[in-house]
DNA sequence: CATGAATGAGAATTCATTCAT
DNA sequence: CATGAATGAATTCTCATTCAT
């Protein structure tokens, strides 16, 4: 039996914390919320059960910060691009090409978050609602604001309804993944982001073709 | 005792499948594929919970049968869009027109799909990845479908990657219930349409101003 | 395997009901409240875990009734008592030998209240201490009642409390089980019900000796 | 970093077991053997989990000097009453008296008792019980040896049972309680030992009325 | 065909106890 | 000595599924 660890310090705390959090994101992204046992989570990180539960009094508990803790990262990746002070049509861009990046190699959250939202009880889903509605209102807010920006610059065409559009576009980079997941297209990121800047910034009717 | 309503003919059958049917689509997008028992789809049909089993074998198999008559649905509505003979950017203002219009007043595919992955077993999964994938596969075809046909026009830019772009469109219509879902955009179909519509075809780029 | 038996009739059930009622009420009185758990239950019924929850929602649930049809038992038993129209002493000495009687080769109802209560949650707890002030509650008014008649009659010292005098008396007949419990009075109905009848005519002072 | 407190003294040991033990007896009146953990203890007593167990090494242990404890007070108290050299009467109402006034402000030893019973494990159950009935025999044989001394004084009946109405006499002071507990009857001291001591003394019957 | 009682595998959670620090 | 993180056995309860009636 191996002799057993003991967290004392806060970082060991934090540690041992995120070794739980990581172990529950595998299995989340595997199996998906329901079919993810605290067991499971247990035998995962290589730890006992009721140490799960020492760290985290509940599931949702466990869930609910992995949630948290991912937001957070990419909050902390992407919202700086909001007050970056160049022209607004770039910094879009850079929203797109940076999204699809993180796609590829990190774990799509709305995947966790759709995977967790009616498996787990109604509270839980309602947590989960008001964190996820925060957290695209943040983001449809970024990028309204850069439309707005761009407006004011002359570089974007001022009868676009921005709240509409920024809702479109983030969705368009949060959802592809949707596609990615069932293969109907290339997880190259930067086929995606060409394609995608190019529909984005021009539309796909050729100039001087009489409108629909 | 009351006499039991015995199904006998085939139409009856019928019916009582869609009885049930329409019992387990009310709850799955009430509470979720997870915490909607077979108990609960007994009751909300007004039938016995064996009887349930008389008509589908196992919860697995009552909820694919649900999700396969809701594309079915969706396809007799949408695949006769594909095969109209006329100009290819008005089919597709056509689709989503429509796919908002069917979003306000039906129960969004997607949202139940995700709410059954991840709450049911592997096998299931497979299934719905499966039939989902096929959906869309085919409703990504007949969008770079028609911009292939546009491009023939002249309608559409031809320098769009219509793989990709086709997807994109897609995933957009499909997505923008999770914005609404949010309350982040309203639930107005024409508002929506015409945001949509006008980005897809132009751009956000003012025309004129210098490109990113 | 035996063939499992299904009970249709409201006769079958109310059967079914009352065996696991019956094991459950072995088993506290052998280990107590929270020593039995619903495994045991189940097995000492013969039938499965799941059954027992199919006709109590819940172990307080199944214990509450168990202590519910045990009240009723003893009340169905004393309640004539109270109503009897004779004179009031050999109503209470009565109830004192029919006390005992039923201590003797019954399951002493105070002593499996007193197991659950502490054993099992506040609700719980305060459910069951309504339950039990209402029936000694009925039990004081019985025997206050037939001391005030025997005052009337001119049978019962008129100076008696009669509320406190009636509790005290419920008391020592409820609580003698105690005592019998511990060996340290022998399980004799006839010994018992002498000693205490005497002691409550006529208390333990000796006539005619001064009193303290 | 607080410096740790570190019991050395044979004084402070005692100290902080005592700590313990109230914290033991403050939880288990309020929420019951069962429902009180270890943690709650270490809680309440304002140390660490370990700590408990390095003063008590287990539970039951705990649990177990918490009533010893109460067992040696109630002793301490009750036992001169036995040897005082007076006439019997008095003593017996001086017993009665003493009761009455340790419940109003003292916690009630049997309903401790009921709640650890039934709650812990069957040795433990075993260890309680014949805690219980030794205490319950020293009160049982201190009564009754006061009858017999009263019936040599000529003050008591002489043909009363003293075993069983030393039982009966010490059961109903003892359980009083549970009339106080379910509010049946007032928690005044003077006014049970009053109206006990005139049942006990002088019995229900109104002097020359015919007996049952 | 229809019903609902019966079943048991499995899941979340609790908590007494241990032991590394 | 003191602490609190770690552990896993044990328990309650749920629910898909079966099957006697």
């Amino acid at each position: 039996m191996a002799k057993r660890k003991v967290a004392r310090s806060p970082e060991d705390l934090a540690k041992k914390r995120n070794l739980i959090l990581d172990a529950a994101m595998t299995l989340l992204m595997e199996k998906g919320y329901t079919r993810t046992t605290m067991s499971d989570v247990a035998s995962e990180a290589g730890i006992g059960r009721g140490t799960v539960y020492w760290h985290f009094p509940s599931k949702d508990d466990l869930f609910f910060a992995l949630i948290a803790r991912e937001v957070e990262v990419i909050e902390m990746a992407f919202e700086p691009m909001a007050s970056s002070p160049g022209p607004a049509l770039p910094a879009i861009d850079g929203l797109i090409a940076a999204s699809f990046a993180y796609y590829q190699d990190a774990a799509p959250l709305t995947q966790a978050l759709m995977s967790i939202i009616g498996g787990a009880g109604e509270e839980m889903e309602k947590r989960l609602l008001a964190l996820m509605a925060t957290m695209y209102g943040k983001y449809n807010q970024i990028v309204a604001d850069l439309l707005e920006r761009g407006k004011a610059e002359g570089t974007v065409r001022p009868d676009l309804d921005s709240q509409v559009t920024a809702a479109a576009i983030v969705v368009m980079i949060d959802a592809m993944f949707f596609q990615v997941t069932f293969g109907l297209v290339p997880n190259k990121a930067d086929r995606l982001t060409a394609a995608i800047t190019s529909l984005l910034h021009h539309g796909c009717v050729q100039p001087g073709a009489s409108d629909a």
